[in-house]
Formats: structure tokens, C-alpha cells, sequence
DNA sequence: TAGATTGTTAATCGATTAACAATC
DNA sequence: TAGATTGTTAATCGATTAACAATC
């Protein structure tokens, strides 16, 4: 049963219900959002903007838990407001770039002032859905699964492992970050119990795609995959990848380009990129080539 | 010393020279490649390419690894040719894709016949850099940093592990994957010896920047930083970031969509995203909702 | 030659950025 | 009011995609 009640109340009323509460220019908000979270709403939540309620981009998207991790760390050190430099600053990203994104989550700023960090700490998790609780799987449980059962990054953002899972029978028993290891097979039972609706994916390649057929035929609409396949899923089941031997890929893309060998198939090299080149053939006295397996 | 001698040698001898190449419809090539690489160059080389020597967008640099492990698993199968289509799906991207991304790499297939995997693996790790040796040290060997030392796709790519390291007295000495851990302040000489360019970051987030900064002093240009933490180096070192925490809170963004409570701030739901919260609600009787933090 | 498939074009879409009017 | 900073506009840039001429 939902409750929406839209108000006016006094100024002295919110201070008292409220502790550290700096965004109060005018106190007026909607009642419901108080009884749901604890939490009134900005007074710019009056202010629908056009765009909200469709249609945040990718990127933008991508770049709210930069934000919000900024912003979290502006909170514990009770930083009232921060502007949008600062916090781009802060986020590694420039401000006009911060300030669209912001637009199109509402109008949730200040003029002349900046930004609210707790307000915005609440916005931000409520449209990244972090204000739920989020149960977890993570299936195979080697050296990542370890890993992963062991980071601290998971549960202080709303992430709770559920299970450990693995069909290692020799796996299957041992304990991982406090969590008992449980057999590939449990997995049906424990996604419905707890409502299990994203899952991880650290087995070896080849288990991969099985591995997921059965998340998803268990319920599991999101995938998070650190096994180097491609998996196929159905539609309304979204999966995001990581991959180490990708990204190390990239970087050396990149690094070639830099110490800029075999000048035929050579690009004219930028200036900053030489830098590096020059920097390693001063400190060794060498050319600055790697050890290369196509000798020149 | 380079060498570069372009002429045309009879197909008998290519074929004689070297095994297994299905790709000498004519047999002109760059005798320069043989000597350096052991392998020909495809009569394609020669019409250079217009793009070809700069700008590969970035979008299709981080395709090429994707195409590569795709090209890989041909190979190990002896396909000998493959289409723009068959490789796109096995990569998963679309054809056009594909093929544009290619285009900026050379004009590498043909016409009616597709591409010859041989070929293109070499042509692709090439343009990657993957042709090198590339020494890489491990920052922070906690459990992340074991999984990465332990992880096979680095060594299969021509990422080599030069060393471990710690600056924890009490995991300097043990061992990971065979390698042991050394301390930190081995960084700068091990760096110079072996040539590294290229560091791994997976220390606690308070040491991030920190490591960063030494690596970068050392000599180090390309860094994959696992730790939460926006890094600050200087031009010309490029930085890439795996960040569990993010990817999982981009998954609850489109969950949360999903599962599409809070009618109030609700966007219209798309059908195929209806779905999930069908089935689920179907399975448990349930009308589909998380135990919400937010009671509705 | 006929069939197949590439490489390229051009249209479209989405993301970035600087600049500045709105407004606190 | 004057100063500061947001939210938005509009221009630009880069990526995606379908379609098809080129050509094997």
C-alpha cells in the first residue's frame, strides 16, 4: 500500500524530526517520502524535470557510482555541499559533463551554492536502486570468487552474497569470507528463497554459458561475467562483462603506440606519448625498445 | 637494423617455405615480415589502406580482443576461412560493425570469400601489440591480487608476470602462481630490468595513488588499476579501471527497472523488462517485489 | 559468369563540451 | 544587489548501422 502524501510543514518541524539537514532553503516536501525512507525530499523534487522518467543515458549511468563514491567520501567528512567542479574534480570527470548528467536525474542543485552531499548521496542511490537490498550469487568459487566473496565493495552498497556456489565437490564444504561453499545444485532452491536477481560468474570458460542458462532459468536477470566467453541470453536479462585479458589488451595498444618501434608502420607519434620512450631509454641506456619477439 | 625488401616469389615457394598458409590467391608479399616474423605479409598489405597509421577509434581497439579470441577458437578448430557474419556472432557484435572495424586495420579479407583466421589472429595481435613480450608487476597481492597472478589469459597473450608485490612484511616471502611476493621497494629496480611498462593495481583503495605515483616514477606507462580510486598521473600514462562495486551498480540500475515498483516514479516499462518480474512473481506467488529497505 | 561477401558510404544516433542565461 | 554556480542550449565529435557498389 502506497501513501503519497504532498505537503507543507513548518521549518522548525523538519530541523527536529531531522538531524543534519543542511538543504532546507524553503521546507516544503512530500510526506511520503519521510514515512517510506526517513528521508524528506528536496524541495526540487516539486520541480519534476522534463526528461526524468525515461530514458537516463548509458553513460550517464555509468558514471553515477563515480559520483556517488565521491560523494560518500565528501559525507564522511561531513562536507555540507560541494559545486559541481569540485565534484567533478573529485569524480575524475569534467564539470559540464557532471552537470548534464545531474539533469537528467532532476534539478537537484542550487544556483550560487552547489549541491546538497547527503541529499544527493540519497538521489543518487535511490536511482541506482541501492537503497534495496540486493541478494547475490557468485558461482565458482576459484581464486576471483575468493576474491570477490572477500570484497568489501559488495556489502556497504546494498550487494549481499546469498551463496557461494561452485559443482566442485572438492570446493563444495570449504568456507569462503565466512560463507560455507555450496553445491551448484542448491542454486534453484536459494534463488527463489531469496530472491536472488543478479549473479556472478567466476568459472573457468567452458562452464560459463551452462552456468548462466541455469541462473537465468533460476530467475537471475542479471549477469555480471568474469569468464572470457561470450554468453548468450534472452531478452530482459542484461549482462556486463569484465575481462582482464581485455583490458590488459587495450593498455597494450596503447603502450605500442607510445615506444613507437618500426617506424614503416608508425604513426606520427605525439609528443606526450614520446615522453615515455625517452624516459625509459635515459634510465637505461638502451634505445627504449622492449625485448621483441619480431626483431627489427 | 630494418630491412625491407618488397618483391614477388613464386606460390611454389611460399608454399614450401611455409606450412599451412591458405591465404596466397597471389603470392606478392613483403620479404621484411618473413625475416622478422615467419610470416608473409598478405598480398592485401600492399593496398595500404587510406586510415591505416592513425586513429583507431577506441571503440574498435577495445573490439579487437574480442575478435582475436574469437579468431583463436577458429583456429584451434583449423577453420581456415571465416565470414564478417559467422566471426561477428561468435564475437558478438553485428557484421557491419565488424567490418568497418576492420577496414581501419587494412583491407584484410576477400571479396566473396571472407576472412582467413591465420591471417587475421596475426594481423589483429599485431596491431594490438600482443606480438611483444610484455613484463607486467602485480601491486597488492591480496585475494585479488592472487586471482590475477593465477590468471591463465595473461600468459596466453604474451603478458608476462615479471613479479609480485607487496609492501606487508607478512605476504613479502610467501608465493602466488610459482612467483614469490617481493617487497615493494624492489619496484624500481625490478622495473628497470625487466622493462616493465605495464603495472596492475590491486592494493586497498588508501594506496592506490600512492603505488600509482611510484609506478609511474619507475618507469611504468600503462596501469590497470583494480583498486576504488580515481588515480592522478601525468600526460602520456593511460589508466584503465575494473571496478566490481561500479558494474554491479549498473546491473541494479537496469534491475531495478526490471522489476518496476514505486509506481510513482516509474517510467513506463518496457515489455520485454515486464518479463522478468512475470516470471519471478509466477515462480514465488509473489507480486515480484524485492524485501525492500523502502517499505512501499 | 553468377553468387557471395567485403569495404565504404551516408544517415542516424548518442555522448561530449563550451558557453551562457537563469537564478539562487 | 553582486557574485557564484546551476541547468540547458547548441555545436561538435565519435560510434553505430543499413545499404550497396566493388570485386573476388
Amino acid at each position: 500500500m502506497r501513501v503519497t502524501v504532498r505537503g507543507q510543514i513548518g521549518h522548525h518541524l523538519c530541523a527536529h524530526v531531522h538531524k543534519r539537514i543542511a538543504w532546507l532553503p524553503k521546507p516544503s516536501f512530500t510526506l511520503r517520502s519521510i514515512v517510506a525512507t526517513g528521508r524528506p525530499t528536496h524541495p526540487a523534487d516539486r520541480r519534476r524535470p522534463a526528461n526524468r522518467g525515461r530514458g537516463i543515458p548509458e553513460a550517464t549511468v555509468a558514471r553515477l557510482p563515480l559520483y556517488l563514491r565521491a560523494l560518500t567520501a565528501l559525507s564522511e567528512r561531513s562536507v555540507p555541499t560541494v559545486s559541481s567542479e569540485e565534484l567533478a574534480s573529485a569524480a575524475g570527470v569534467n564539470s559540464a559533463k557532471l552537470r548534464k548528467d545531474f539533469s537528467y536525474l532532476g534539478s537537484y542543485g542550487t544556483r550560487g551554492v552547489g549541491y546538497d552531499v547527503e541529499y544527493l548521496v540519497y538521489q543518487i542511490s535511490r536511482e541506482l536502486g541501492l537503497t534495496q537490498d540486493w541478494p547475490v550469487v557468485i558461482v565458482g568459487i576459484g581464486n576471483l570468487g575468493h576474491a570477490l566473496a572477500n570484497y568489501g565493495g559488495f556489502a556497504s552498497r546494498g550487494f549481499r552474497v546469498a551463496a557461494l556456489l561452485d559443482a566442485d565437490p572438492a570446493v563444495v564444504g570449504s568456507s569462503a569470507a565466512g560463507l560455507p561453499v555450496r553445491h551448484m545444485d542448491e542454486l534453484e532452491q536459494i534463488a527463489e528463497e531469496e530472491q536472488v536477481s543478479i549473479g556472478v560468474i567466476t568459472t573457468p570458460p567452458g562452464a560459463a554459458q551452462q552456468v548462466c542458462d541455469r541462473l537465468v532459468a533460476a530467475g537471475v536477470t542479471s549477469i555480471l561475467n568474469f569468464a572470457p566467453t561470450v554468453l548468450s541470453v534472452p531478452d530482459g536479462v542484461d549482462v556486463r562483462k569484465v575481462d582482464l585479458s581485455i583490458e590488459l589488451q587495450i593498455l597494450a595498444f596503447h603502450e605500442q603506440r607510445k615506444s613507437g618501434e618500426d617506424g614503416a608502420d608508425q604513426p606520427v607519434a605525439a609528443p606526450a606519448k614520446a615522453a615515455a620512450k625517452l624516459r625509459r631509454a635515459a634510465s637505461t641506456g638502451t634505445d627504449g625498445d622492449f625485448p621483441a619477439v619480431m626483431p627489427a
